[in-house]
RNA sequence: GGGCGAAUGGCGGAACUGGUAGACGCGUUGGACUCAAAAUCCAAUAGUAGUAAUACUGUGAGAGUUCGAUUCUCUCUUUGCCCA
């Protein structure tokens, strides 16, 4: 018998696909539309596992949701600007398009190869000027919104890659491309006004009930609004200086103050300029990260200056007013003053620099005699040493209590504040989207006008110069607008600006004069699903929801309010980790298992210690490419293996041995198919109908159904083989031609969406190509017209009893009293009370 | 330190709304085929006791609600992620 060819089987129907152009979507009103995107790659070169299965589960929901007769739109593209490409262009002296481009090419044929229901028509670039210089306009317009300004920012500088870096770029006060120590610099720099927006992203968190809730939350905390007051210190001292402001969420520790503290960037450190020692501290501050983590963590520092702040409830208690290096301008007005005795960092401030610590909030009525001591306390309680506050619960009461009398005396202000901070876009790199803005002589800003888009970027940069490239290309740089000499941006934008309006384009992806078609979004938009790693829960999908919140903004016209309205975030793809002797990482490839041991192979002296399973990552080697899987396992199989072994959300561990078997079963279902399709073309069944298949089916189409609803993939790999297996027993009886070719069909569609090709050609192979409807659920036959009751007696699982469906509680009742099994258990006894569910089960409770 | 989640055989994992725990796969064991092996096919596979029918135990630990808990509630342990 023949072998599945997976090789020409598979080659067959991706060309057929896409000769007949079987994915391109259009608009078409008579159907109910259905945008799956998933996020797209970055071309780094080829494709790995994550793809793999990033792709694969959207392509099997596209599949599915086609077959149901939804409009499907499937779109991929390139997430193509970026870091990589600007390093190994000047690693091997290329250009960086030219490397981008030849890896989107090789990577778009192994996406191909894994059979995607993909609309290649279309694919976009982000690196493309069809595509940036549409951005370029939205840039331009957000600033004409008033969304987009500059100003002088300090900013995480990675001093290696010579760029500023997003604080969720920086991990342990690190680049998170580098490795390099952050440093702060201060630069002129491009925003979005996002903060603007933090009510509106906060309150449209609620409404996207198909999201996971954890990444609603993680964007919550990210938004971090928080509610407190702003309170006006009196100070005085030999500075001219009369007042300072703070914010602060705990007004109601305002008896327990014991310092002020300042950040050294505040206004007041203006009459340190040629104070050496404060400068010198200054310095040092620098060195501490600008992220709340590396702040939390790193040593607290001040710098005391002769001013005395006074509490405002009592001007008779004073403190002294630090610079510290825990606080940011940007929170705030760069200024908090610190209640030792209930927050752990100004504890640690306080301890260092001998300051008072005062107790004024206590756990509980009982600690009378509560004194804070080894640590902050800063649980909820009773206020306590604090005048006329005493006796208010903390928190809720006592600080909007604190509020309203600090309003009542003017001296505060209840105020929201969110941790939010608007959208640094600038990069000092040349592989990005140009700035249309340029500069007149004085430094003034003008817009580059928009028949003058895009702005393109110059072709062969010497990417040598130090810092930007662009910075030293005189020729681009210089330009003449209306007769006068201006000098271009060179900043180039952050590439989330580039993937966070991408889905949109994928609409209009051949619109000419704009970034979308109106018309297209209204149908098209939201996307439906969207799917992709939880690594971007917060910065792109926020970063995506203020971008359609921006192109809303002011414009009547535009009716979308979210981008997504369904996101699902997939698992990692896992890999044990490989180490020998001399403590280097080996690839599984550089491994066996020889006498029971790991060692290199071929070195049986190498031995090799076997690391825990993590993401599979080039740094640890421990990198499976799909490629080579896929030529020898073919692609329905690495789709198997990858939906089979775990849950989509969660991680999932490679195994060589699953990948195995999932080829193998592929084998097997091919043998099925043949003697299958030899029963039906015989058709010399002198068999009735027999139901026992149909009715099977039935509930697998239930199941199935159901289980790509709610994603459970690995599940439907689990129905497959329990259809083959019912399947291989039940063609060994006389069945029905008829019945088996209805049920046939049906099975083979419901395999599709999982594996494509080897459905497709066993429909092509029983001559039913073109038959390809999602089976529906024939309610009437799904339950059995037998069902197994469950008989307990005292909550304990005693028989079963197969009896036909709709049994009253007295007929079964009789059926469980006249039989042997459970006779022993009721002999004797008498019967208190007996629990029935209906189809189900019967309970009897009797006397020990 | 705070928030969210998770914990089920040797392993990955199933289990609808509280109603047969362990679907399906891997691995392991036994058998068939073979001179032998691979491949393939068949069977067994939570633990304990028993030849067996069967009984008891069992979903991280402990309590609670219930006729009945993997599922609901509380406490604890371990662990993952996010924030600090």
């Amino acid at each position: 018998m023949d072998r599945y060819n997976f090789k020409t089987v598979e080659e067959k129907w991706q060309k057929k696909w896409q000769d007949t152009n079987a994915f391109s979507s259009k608009i078409d009103r008579s159907k109910d539309k259905f945008y799956c995107l998933e996020m797209f790659p970055y071309p780094s070169g080829k494709i790995h596992m994550g793809h793999v299965r990033n792709y694969t589960i959207g392509d099997v929901l596209s599949r599915f949701k086609s077959l149901k007769g939804f409009n499907v739109l499937h779109p991929m593209g390139w997430d193509a600007f970026g870091m990589p490409a600007e390093n190994a262009a000047r690693e091997n002296n290329l250009d960086p398009k030219e490397w981008t481009n030849k890896n989107i090419s090789v990577m778009k044929t192994q996406l191909k190869r894994l059979g995607l229901s993909i609309d290649w028509n279309r694919e976009i670039s982000t690196c493309s000027e069809d595509y940036y210089k549409h951005q370029q306009l939205f840039f331009l317009e957000l600033y004409e919104k008033g969304l987009v300004y500059r100003k002088e920012n300090y900013v995480n500088w990675d001093p290696k890659d010579q760029t500023v870096l997003a604080n969720e770029q920086v991990i342990d006060g690190r680049g998170w491309r580098s490795g390099a120590i952050v440093e702060r610099k201060k630069l002129n720099q491009w925003f979005f006004k996002i903060s603007k927006f933090s009510q509106e992203l906060l309150d449209g968190l609620d409404g996207l009930n198909q999201w996971p809730n954890k990444v609603k939350v993680m964007q919550k905390n990210w938004i971090g609004k928080s509610f407190g007051c702003e309170i006006a210190f009196k100070t005085e001292g030999d500075l001219p200086v009369k007042e300072i402001k703070c914010f602060t969420t705990r007004p109601d520790t305002l008896f327990g103050f014991s310092f002020l503290a300042l950040s050294v960037d505040h206004e007041i450190s203006e009459y340190f300029l040629k104070d050496e020692k404060f400068q010198k501290f200054k310095k040092e501050c620098s060195k501490t990260g600008t992220t709340e983590e590396a702040i939390a963590i790193g040593e607290k520092i001040g710098f005391k200056t002769n001013l005395m702040a006074k509490n405002p409830l009592d001007p008779s208690q004073k403190v002294p007013v630090f610079f510290a290096n825990f606080v940011l301008m940007d929170y705030g007005f760069g200024a908090v003053f610190g209640c030792p005795a209930h927050d752990q960092r100004d504890f640690d401030f306080a301890k260092k620099y001998n300051l008072n610590i005062k107790t004024v909030v206590k756990p509980n009525e009982e600690h009378d005699e509560f004194e804070v001591q080894d640590e902050a306390y800063s649980g909820p309680g009773i206020i306590i040493n604090s005048q006329f506050l005493n006796g208010l619960k903390v928190p809720d009461e006592a600080v909007l209590k604190t509020i309203e009398i600090l309003e009542k005396k003017g001296i505060g202000k209840k105020k929201i504040n969110f941790r939010l901070k608007d959208w640094g876009v600038s990069r000092q790199r040349y592989w990005g989207c140009p700035i249309p803005i340029a500069y007149d002589e004085n430094g003034n800003v003008i817009t580059i006008p928009k028949k003058d888009l895009p702005v393109k970027l110059p072709e062969n940069v010497n990417l040598n110069s130090k810092g930007n490239p662009l910075d030293s290309e005189d020729n681009w740089k210089n330009i003449v607008i209306n007769g006068k000499k201006y000098k271009r941006e060179t900043d180039t934008l952050d590439t989330f600006v580039c993937s966070s309006w991408y889905y949109v384009r994928f609409c209009s992806s051949s619109e000419k004069n704009y970034g979308y078609k109106k018309d297209d979004i209204d149908y098209w938009m939201p996307v439906d699903q969207y799917i992709g790693g939880v690594e971007h829960a917060i910065l792109h999908l926020l970063y995506s929801r203020f971008f359609i919140k921006a192109l809303g903004y002011k414009d009547e016209n535009f009716n979308i309010d979210e981008p997504f309205k369904g996101l699902f975030t997939q698992g990692m793809v896992c890999h044990e980790t490989y180490k020998d002797k001399n403590n280097n990482w080996l690839s599984p490839e550089e491994v066996e298992f020889v006498d029971n041991k790991y060692q290199k192979k071929g070195d049986s002296k190498n031995e090799v210690r076997v690391g825990a399973s993590e993401s599979m990552s080039k740094s640890k080697k421990n990198v499976i490419d799909p490629e080579n899987i896929i030529d020898s396992y073919g692609a329905d199989a690495v789709r198997l293996f990858i939906l089979s072994d775990s849950p989509p959300e969660k991680d999932v561990q490679w195994s060589d041995q699953g990948m195995v078997a999932s080829y193998k079963f592929l084998q097997k279902l091919w043998k099925l198919h043949k003697k299958i399709k030899e029963k039906i073309l015989n058709n010399n069944s002198k068999t009735e109908e027999n139901n026992s298949l149909g009715k099977f089916i039935n509930q697998m189409v239930y199941k199935i159904t159901n289980n790509l609803e709610n994603f459970n993939y690995n599940v439907i790999i689990a129905n497959i083989y329990e259809i083959y297996n019912f399947l291989n027993k039940e063609i060994q009886k006389e069945i029905a031609t008829r019945t088996l070719e209805e049920n046939y069909k049906k099975i083979l569609i419901l395999f599709s969406p999982a594996i494509p090709h080897f459905a497709s050609e066993c429909l092509y192979d029983i001559g039913a190509e073109n038959e390809c409807k999602w089976p529906k659920v024939v309610s009437e036959i799904l339950d059995e017209d037998k069902i197994d009751y469950v008989i307990q007696i005292n909550g304990k699982k005693r028989l079963i009893l197969n009896e036909s469906r709709d049994l009253d509680e007295q007929a079964l009742f009789i059926k469980v009293k006249t039989n042997k099994v459970t006779d022993k258990y009721l002999k004797n006894k008498s019967i208190k009370k007996i629990i029935f569910v209906k189809n189900r089960l019967i309970n009897l409770l009797v006397n020990e």
